[in-house]
DNA sequence: ATAGTTAGTGTATTTTGTCAACTAAGTTAT
DNA sequence: ATAACTTAGTTGACAAAATACACTAACTAT
């Protein structure tokens, strides 16, 4: 730092999110078709420039953005990684501060209605995306999956991606259908009850052709715990 | 994003540095002595504005960050967190990309001499150091200790705060001094030989009034690697 | 009633961690 | 020389925890 008071050329700086949401067909992330240059017309994470004017912070820059494509209000919002480098953006050197978000699927003010081909929730498979990445969007994603997949292991992360009432059964499976493997059920039960972040919702049951489940709601401000041991 | 082709202004980009060691004092982080407003005469984490003619990526610029303050070429170096806020800096919307370098006492070409009072080792206590800081940076500080204490319960890092070559007696003797308790030694043996990263140097021995201790080293590409299980 | 299905719990076995003793190999004092 | 001391490195008994698997419970459909 020879004069710092003579002002140094500025990168780029964006956020770009990874908006994660589980289906019927597993782990998917919502992309959107970039309709500007560079890389018009292609995919890419939901991201955008700082808006030094508007956004307070790092934080509320990146909520922004989830809440002008998806709509969601109070989403699970963790800071992942930033990339920064002179050839990620043929714009110039560039800062991108990126974000892992959790939302359950019936959160959505349905961004992805039908008619729309700006916006997609696309499949994901080895921690990658079906179609091509703009940008180093691909490398991201990987890093975004691969920091879920750790951490459900060891925390109570998976809740954000169902609705507000769930059975352990359900939760279970979530763990299960992330981690890729069974988890034996009373291990898991024996888990969630020591970590107590959960309390069922006395009279609520989900009802089938079968015996009903009690259905559970996290404890308020218990949302995100981490556990000792892995599961 | 209405009209990118016309530049949004840009924040300031900098990286910070937390520099860690293990002394016989216990951890202590590395501090510079800012000479320039704001905050001119305080203390602060090393860092500098990212210069985008020079640093090929944020890698880079905190390895240059690191060689100018510390001579040391090839350290433990990990992207910590990112910063970002209108309010952080007086002179505007700034990100600080912050990373964690964990060194080994020996290896410094001691940037703290004695008769310098630019630069300084000060040791930290409730991962706090007690001198206070400018910007954020206790805040960034307290983080880099966070990570760095919930990491070891579960991984080798700490070899890199001591020398090449150590005993595993010393190796234990870290981790019991980040993690504040002790650790059975056969437990701890029987760990380190599981996860197979160091080997014994044949014929090097730590001598002393007693038993001579093996001496070991860091096998290959293998410096840090994650535990299955808590120590 | 009975069969079928999933919820939820209990238990025996295996695995892992804990604690403490033990042997090993050197130095130092007598 | 030898006994005392110190730290290195190993071993084994016991307690605690994880795992696998079976069992009981509560409902629907036939």
């Amino acid at each position: 730092m020879t004069n710092p008071q003579m002002p140094y050329p500025r990168p780029i700086a964006t956020v770009d999110l990874v908006i994660v949401a589980l289906t019927e067909a597993g782990l998917e992330v919502l992309l959107t078709r970039r309709d500007i240059e560079p890389y018009a017309g292609e995919w890419a994470l939901p991201g955008g420039w700082i808006h030094i004017d508007k956004d307070i912070d790092l934080e509320a820059a990146a909520c922004r953005v989830l809440r002008e494509k998806t709509g969601v209000e109070t989403p699970y919002l963790e800071q992942l990684e930033t990339f920064g480098s002179a050839g990620r953006d043929p714009r110039g050197w560039s800062i991108s501060v990126s974000y892992v978000s959790l939302i359950a699927t019936n959160q959505m003010r349905l961004p992805a209605a039908e008619h729309r081909t700006d916006v997609a929730w696309t499949a994901v498979t080895d921690d990658t995306v079906a179609v091509p990445l703009s940008f180093d969007h691909a490398k991201i994603v990987k890093s975004a999956l691969t920091r879920l997949r750790n951490k459900v292991e060891y925390s109570t992360l998976p809740v954000h991606l169902l609705p507000s009432g769930f059975t352990l059964t359900e939760l279970q499976a979530v763990y299960e259908r992330i981690l890729g493997r069974r988890i034996d059920k009373s291990a898991f039960r024996k888990r969630i009850a020591e970590v107590d972040f959960v309390e069922p919702v006395f009279g609520e049951m989900r009802r089938a052709s079968n015996r009903p489940a009690q259905i559970y709601r996290v404890k308020a401000g218990r949302s995100t715990i981490l556990f000792d041991r892995t599961l």
